[in-house]
DNA sequence: TGTGTAGATTATAACTATTCTAAAGTATTA
DNA sequence: TAATACTTTAGAATAGTTATAATCTACACA
């Protein structure tokens, strides 16, 4: 449990109050040993199924914004229908089967780097995703 | 007005009745010299404006759709605010400015070419998009 | 050219992801 | 320990979208 000691830490450093409850999501977000996507509403399952206490859906949601705020998760954009966010933080692209609602990272050795031969006068860059949407053949 | 028949024809070949609210959505997607982006909120402003009478949002909403489905137009991921829909159908990537909510065009001779070097087995691409986000700096 | 019918439009209700609210609870500091 | 500031929570509110079902319309054909 001295990863407990790590998200007390963590959450001190980004002057978030170490509570049970942001503990326990650190605990779910950060301690696999592969990273992976998730909805609000996969997260809460997640939550539901390892604990048998609940979180309410609005710290769910409170603790994730001040993740994505702190840098602790990115958000990737898929449609409308929902937000899909990321605990690899590093730049990467994904592929999106439209079939099983899911997103596959793409790793860096599998494109090619992307080049913009263009800028907008008075805005810079704040990032380069590129989404490959496959379905079943 | 010899446009009105193009969309007619349009419409029909499609398999859509030409009604008076069909041809009137045909008139502002499809007239100007120019392609744009759009929400569909964006879309019903702008038929007030040009018109005095109302298209009542279902038939926006179900006019568009069938655009999609028959290509006439596009869809563009952004988040999850809500969709965005393109009038230029032909390959191409965006610009997102985050300040003003709006998606320019990257035109193919300013990007290079996006090569992913990995398949999914049992899986066929869609679509490769590349979205790059801007913000005022 | 009128008429029946399939298809279209509309107002409105329903749905769902997300955000807001405000009351009750908890961590922190003096 | 007590005061304070921050957090959690249930539930209400919001907003984009989709479904419903009554009314209307385009048009094939008589
Ligand atoms: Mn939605
Ligand atoms: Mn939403
Ligand atoms: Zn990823
Ligand atoms: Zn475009």
């Amino acid at each position: 449990m001295n990863n407990n000691l790590n998200f007390v830490q963590k959450l001190r450093i980004s002057g978030l109050r170490p509570t049970k409850q942001r503990i326990k999501i650190c605990e779910i977000l950060f301690c696999g040993k592969e990273t992976f996507h998730f909805s609000i509403n996969d997260l809460s399952k997640i939550i539901s199924q390892k604990t048998n206490e609940k979180i309410s859906l609005a710290t769910i949601y409170n603790t994730v914004h001040a993740f994505l705020a702190k840098g602790y998760i990115k958000q990737i954009a898929v449609n409308s229908e929902q937000n899909y966010y990321d605990t690899n933080t590093t730049d990467h692209h994904h592929f999106y089967d439209e079939d099983k609602n899911q997103l596959i990272d793409i790793h860096d050795n599998e494109v090619e780097p992307v080049k913009i031969n263009r800028k907008i006068p008075g805005k810079k860059i704040k990032s380069i995703e590129v989404l490959v949407k496959v379905q079943n053949n």
